[in-house]
DNA sequence: AAAGAGTTTCGTTATAAAACGAAATGTTAA
DNA sequence: TTAACATTTCGTTTTATAACGAAACTCTTT
């Protein structure tokens, strides 16, 4: 079905889903470290993480209160393998670092440190 | 901005524009002709071709009465260029066979015949 | 100049997606 | 076992997308 193959390509059609895997490119994250560099709801992140779970693009790994999420190192669809692979070449290479236990990320030329 | 970089993703995110790229790739045709082939309005059709067109996939020419779409051989976005020549990587090899007048498409497991 | 064919634009409707807050669930630590 | 925190689920609202038909526009042919 091409309704099936498109579901791919709607994962990365929203700009918060294409941060959020740029942030775990660096680093491992929870919910509450994803609301606090985006500035959304609790529930609309853990949506957004829902999704790119469901497609294969993240995994998430219980750790006590928290859940962290990261990058799928060894997706079974070889479209995840090459997008996020060469992640950059598709959405540019802006900054989004995060150090320590601030996160300093750079998004459309706003800094933003929480 | 970020915003900008999902464009190619929802230009990719419907499976009617998928069909029409595949189409392409086979063939040069004009919107009845696609109409025919998706069993769309025809605003519906020119509304997906204006799409594919604003991101740099597709060319239009005029000739005589009718507008004739072909894929953009060369694009100025290289992430069009290489979607486009690695289409079926991402979407799969389902034939979409065009011949003479006629236009013999398999689509979903269907076959179609315009 | 008028008729006819192909295409686009416009206005509308229906469906899908993104966002929020409140409530529910689960986990750790007092 | 209760309190506090992290996350998800649920219900709702807002916004975006896909689809259609009718009307407008463009080009060709008579």
């Amino acid at each position: 079905m091409l309704e099936e193959k498109t579901k791919i390509f709607k994962a990365l059609s929203d700009p918060n889903r294409l941060r959020i895997l740029k942030a775990l490119q660096t680093k491992v994250l929870c919910v509450c470290e994803i609301r606090e560099l985006l500035q959304l709801a609790n529930s609309t992140v853990s949506q957004h993480l829902s999704i790119l779970k469901e497609e294969g693009f993240i995994l998430e790994e219980k750790a006590g209160k928290w859940i962290n999420y990261s990058i799928n190192p060894r997706p079974s669809d070889p479209r995840i393998s090459s997008i996020l692979s060469t992640l950059d070449f598709w959405i540019g290479d802006e900054n989004v670092i995060i150090a320590d236990k601030k996160i300093i990320c750079c998004l459309d030329r706003k800094l933003i440190c929480c």
